[in-house]
DNA sequence: CATACATTGACGAAGCGTTAGAGTCT
DNA sequence: CAGACTCTAACGCTTCGTCAATGTAT
């Protein structure tokens, strides 16, 4: 029977040095015989069976702690479970990461849509998507206070999508709405903030949609001056012949990209549905 | 200005005054104020507007030294490239989790395969589907010597498929190979090995496939009593007669689920393709 | 004897969780 | 004054990688 040396039977089975020693030191993996001069680990061929399955289901992510009970206890019969349990944890975690990826690239597509934004004040028609969101009602106006009361109107936003389960993703685009019908009556107030979730989003308390269709649109990046940009938004759709077909939405597009020191620092795009009158 | 205690900081921002009180020894988020008689922390509500970004960024996975650095340049231009590397990060993930998905999905199913086999000897015939395989070749036989060369034949073959950069998954059902030709002379030799690889692994220098059609099957779970096993398959195939189609394939079913104790503890499924002569 | 290989032991890394013992706020 | 809150300091977790100083195999 060879006597396999560390740097030897690491190379054999595709690990390292550091590796079987450590294996070694927590009883994972003990060498077939140790020289009692030397203090040198021997292994034997066969040892490799053991390794290849400790390999095995370090790869399948379940935690050394775990293959070594496995592999000390004689009973097979709780592989399965074992097997499922990592089944079942390796899918949350490709969710979670599904989700991460989403939000990267809504990051991606957010910090773009800065870029190439038009100068603020500048006022489009722009047709968009039909869009779910996620409502929160404060009960507060955010326009009649500062800026510390919006950042406490978040937070309990971000509470309630916590409790909601919404993931992080989501807080990425947040916004405030006004109802079409306080628009009509020229009321600029807002107790509502919201975030937008996915289109395959589950319908439940708190969701709503708003439809595909035109929008006035302009940008913005000063909190105190929204207000202004959206009174020119309005006079636009007036003097131009429309009418106002639904609630008014202020998207921060940005504010996590934009760095932010003493307070938030938001870059707004700000909507209201028309149709032609 | 509110004056935040670092646990109510924690509340309304959704994390933890340990999370908190780390980020400020590392200078990642240092409190608004710090009483220098009790050195408690507080907090203003603007700082949310950095942890929130802190929070989103470690979300997107991106390290704390990372964002520090980010945070404390005023370089915003870097943000998209720190996002697309994020991106890629995530779809290297996401690539390797769907193989460990598929690999602990091999494993039920192999384990499956052990606890419904028919007892060991039993012969049926199979319609099994095409598949393929990286095949190598140790030039050596494994069926005339000990398990000993077997098993460093099998380091041989992982030693290859790592650096053919096959994924680990594979590494699950290993087998041997015995051509038609030998096979039609009544000779016992193998000196190929091989893994099973996905169905749509690219094609190149050692992949081969075997076709879909009738196989003469039985199960084995001794190294050693394969070749009688074999025998009493070949036996079969001309009592019934069949007519050998293809090459012999011995595939490795489990080994991995089967506590390696000094050995390698393989259970076998024995298989020749056939056709009515 | 040269050279590659082996040993032990300790520290580091990431991002906090946890505990202990003591002080502070309301 | 009670009870909730906060402080610092230090260790723990996980899986090795990386020295440093030194001994061994061939």
């Amino acid at each position: 029977m060879d006597k396999i040396s560390i740097g030897r039977m690491a190379e054999l089975c595709q690990t390292t040095v550091q590796t079987l020693r450590h294996y070694d030191r927590i009883g994972l993996l003990k060498p077939d015989y140790v020289d009692e001069m030397s203090g040198y680990r021997y292994y034997s061929i066969g040892q490799c069976a053991r390794l290849d399955m400790i390999m095995y289901m370090k790869y399948l992510g379940i935690s050394l702690d775990t293959i070594k009970d496995r592999l000390d206890s004689d009973n097979i019969g709780i592989v399965p479970g074992l097997l499922q349990q990592q089944a079942d944890l390796i899918d949350s975690k490709l969710e979670q990461l599904q989700h991460m990826k989403q939000a990267v690239q809504l990051s991606i597509d957010n910090y773009n849509t800065v870029l190439n934004a038009p100068p603020n004040g500048r006022i489009e028609i722009q047709r968009l998507p039909e869009r779910k969101m996620y409502v929160y009602n404060g009960k507060i106006d955010i326009y009649s206070h500062t800026l510390d009361v919006f950042e406490y109107m978040l937070r309990e936003l971000r509470k309630q999508a916590n409790v909601r389960h919404l993931p992080m993703t989501y807080f990425c685009n947040v916004g405030s709405l006004i109802r079409r019908s306080a628009l009509l009556q020229h009321s600029f107030v807002s107790t509502e903030l919201f975030v937008f979730v996915n289109n395959e989003f589950p319908d439940s308390e708190g969701i709503e949609t708003i439809p595909e269709g035109d929008y006035a649109c302009t940008y913005c990046s000063d909190f105190f001056s929204e207000r202004d940009y959206a009174d020119r938004l309005r006079e636009y759709i007036t003097e131009h012949g429309y009418e106002i077909a639904g609630d008014y939405v202020c998207e921060v597009v940005a504010d996590l990209h934009i760095i932010p020191q003493q307070q938030r620092n938001m870059f707004m795009k700000l909507q209201i549905p028309v149709r032609k009158g």
